[in-house]
DNA sequence: GTTCGACCTGTACGATCGCCCTGATTCTAG
DNA sequence: CTAGAATCAGGGCGATCGTACAGGTCGAAC
């Protein structure tokens, strides 16, 4: 068989522990706790994974790779530099603020501040988000698109945090379609 | 006396509480650690204040609410839209996103998601921080003022968050200026 | 000087934590 | 069919958690 009895239990701990992360918090998800949201023993987390944080650290980094590739496909339909900053709330616009993935993402950059190892791997997932996004807005001749890049993927995530506590104004994409201006 | 022995010890504490938000999360402040952090005993904690959730709730406000009140008196001193967005941008250079306080604000937004009550308070901040900035950006005729002071405030925290994980693009403060632009 | 309240210490309780170890079970290669 | 590897359950260890409580210290009011 492909995928052994083990790999899925192994999988199935990673996904709990992403929805754990998010709805707990980081520092909230416990070895029992995980297992039983799993529907495996305790024990059997250690098995499969050296300690907690190894399991975190994984599940955090394997859900935020999915979804910033997904998000990064929305950019290869839009034919506009605004075309591709409503598709970017678009895509975000399925995230309310309070699910668990968009919590999932401020837990792991927190978590990142206190682990130089998931730090890195961290930032090596945005840097590459950004990066997808400024060789995009170069192509269709939007002005430095270095750090309208970096201002975009940070609105994004700062407006998720925001969101979390209240509704946003109707008018915010048309506002940060002004950040995507050509170049002169 | 004004200010009480006892309440010279609470100050402490909130203080002691405010630091290790930042620097161990929400979640990783205990009673002693916060007791030990602020120089008395673990059970001075539960004299002066209910639960270890009612300081760190208390001191998180508390520090938001100066950090708030004293960002956006910026805004005052600028003459025109794009001085206002240099002048929002400088007063949050002096936070790395790494220090404390950045953490902090993060921190607390998460917790926000899981205490109702602290949500409220917190959402009220952001709320008067928000209307501040627009009230003041709709007196320079900028085009949508809400859903501008919406796009600022939710960019300081992206970059905030982002900025933990390496270096930022010079020309942020350039790009971002174009989210002010004038009515027509 | 005594009383009283504010303030603090030390200790204790039950719960939970991460992690480890020992056996049982299940699967698979030979 | 069997030996061995893979996988899992259960229990236990020391540490730490939040909170409660009983007693001690100390300054101020009378």
């Amino acid at each position: 068989m492909a995928v052994t009895k083990g790999e899925q239990v192994r999988r199935r701990l990673l996904t709990a522990a992403a929805e754990l992360i998010g709805e707990r918090g980081w520092s909230a998800v416990s070895t029992r706790i995980l297992a039983e949201h799993a529907g495996v023993s305790a024990s059997v987390v250690h098995y499969h994974f050296p300690s907690i944080q190894a399991v975190l650290s994984e599940a955090a980094v394997t859900a935020m790779r999915e979804v910033l590739e997904t998000s990064q496909q929305v950019f290869a339909v839009a034919t506009s530099p605004a075309d591709g900053v409503d598709a970017l709330l678009a895509s975000v616009d399925q995230y309310s603020g309070t699910d668990p993935m968009s919590r999932l993402f401020v837990e792991t950059y927190l978590a990142a501040g206190r682990d130089p190892e998931l730090r890195d791997r961290i930032a090596g997932l945005v840097t590459a988000f950004r990066t997808q996004i400024t060789d995009w807005l170069a192509a269709h001749q939007v002005a430095d698109p270095a750090a309208s890049a970096a201002i975009l993927a940070a609105a994004v995530d700062g407006l998720l945090l925001h969101r979390s506590l209240g509704p946003l104004d109707d008018q915010v994409g048309a506002v940060l379609r002004r950040v995507v201006i050509p170049c002169e």
